[in-house]
DNA sequence: CTATAAAAATGACTCTGGTCAAGGCGTTAG
DNA sequence: CTAACGCCTTGACCAGAGTCATTTTTATAG
């Protein structure tokens, strides 16, 4: 069984490819600052509104970003693997986070001032140019949510999204492990448990994939490709579909 | 009847708040460079995947972004006003086009390279910075408009976007008039024009607003904001809808 | 191994929005 | 003044997804 190797061991700050190209005084001043802490599954960082001092590192485990209306409804942001970091973006503007953060899995975060990234920002030129290029990747990525959320239907959107954890090089038979709850997996999708459960059924049949609890095997990738990718702008493998912060 | 201000007059390149900690000299090279042009209604002025050379700024009339999907579904991106620029986000990574860009209002258009745009956030720190508050600023309207599309119902969408064209602040009686077709911004919106058509009916007789033509005039925006902000997490009036090269 | 709870699947039904087809309205050119 | 076209509206119908209730499966604790 092939599970992503951000579950296996923990990451590391050093890893961030946004700070690829920092020194050492500014790791040492956020070591010197930083906050280690563990949380169980249910935990609130923080919530949307809140005054933003501390951006947060994932050093294991998985976060659930995601905003609420006045009448209860919920709207995923998105679901953070364990290398990224959250809570960053209200250095601009207001000093507010945009979003509230929701531990999903047993999660190790690391917490640092904002203030911190900030000062690097203004005096490091090639911090911003990395930040100014995390955020690009990270822009194109929620175009093309939106794009699929217009044209693609269900299946389709979960086709896809088994795509993006799927190695995309690999051409025999694969075998694809849902990082999370598959409720969890269809609010990251804008959908209910039930159509995504209809919606995997339907998928399953239409590719001859087979589907065991969170483990899904398929010959290859292509019944995938061409059930999914026909209703989407980019062509596949979607490498401009990669996590904000991945490695370049 | 109020229009917007910017269908009155050209817009001049020295507004972009993008370029506002810039010096003569920048403003120099990019006019040494620019080429200004007349376009007519359904022009196309560059297509997803083309490569990049040179970035846009809309002197006066409407662009609209779009994809295509092979299959020919459109998903609209974004329609632009007079002062906005576009085309400048193949500044990092690859160099091509990340959507389509087709006249929809006879328009006049000044291009520049965009090497002179790459030159400049790499020499300016501030002008990073002001990228960068750009580009946070489109990333927030970007995941509210993600949230939208899964919480609001197609006459709440309407209801938020007029919201967004008018005066917030206005008190009393509030006319506003549809920038561009009614096509348009049901496209704009995600859906399609039946949707569109039928969904302003029922926001119509929802707040009692008088719809004739392309002008809308109601009481006041408080039944608006009642019908629609309450499938919405921000607070009316969401100050961070505003376009995102607006000035602050 | 069983008891319990949580997660997932399924059925029945509703509702919103998409699709296809037809007709109305308004603007413009002749 | 009228014809033609584009834009918009309306009607009839359909499909995808949401909702609610129930059952089945799976995981966990004792």
């Amino acid at each position: 069984m092939k599970t992503p190797a951000h579950n296996l061991e923990d990451k590391d700050i050093h890893e961030i490819s946004l700070f690829k190209n920092c020194d050492k005084s500014f790791f040492d001043s956020l070591a010197a600052q930083a906050q280690e802490q563990k949380y169980e599954k249910g935990k609130i960082i923080f919530i949307h509104g809140d005054d933003a001092q501390r951006f947060y590192f994932i050093k294991s485990g998985w976060i659930k970003l995601f905003r609420e209306t006045l009448d209860g409804a919920q709207a995923v942001v998105d679901i953070l693997p364990a290398g990224q970091i959250f809570g960053e973006t209200s250095i601009f503007e207001d000093q507010a986070y945009p979003y509230s953060a929701e531990v999903v899995e047993p999660t190790t975060l690391v917490s640092m001032p904002i203030s911190i990234l900030r000062k690097e920002i203004e005096d490091n030129n090639k911090m911003a140019y990395s930040m100014l290029s995390s955020m690009a990747r990270y822009r194109r990525q929620q175009d093309r949510e939106i794009e699929h959320r217009s044209i693609q239907n269900a299946p389709q959107r979960i086709g896809c999204f088994l795509l993006r954890l799927a190695d995309q090089e690999e051409a025999g038979p694969v075998s694809i492990h849902l990082p999370y709850d598959k409720t969890l997996v269809a609010s990251r999708l804008g959908m209910q448990p039930e159509t995504f459960s209809r919606a995997l059924a339907k998928l399953r049949d239409a590719t001859g994939m087979k589907v065991k609890g969170a483990t899904i095997e398929l010959q290859s990738l292509d019944q995938l490709v061409n059930f999914s990718c026909a209703a989407c702008s980019s062509e596949f493998p979607c490498k401009d579909l990669l996590p904000p912060e991945a490695p370049e």
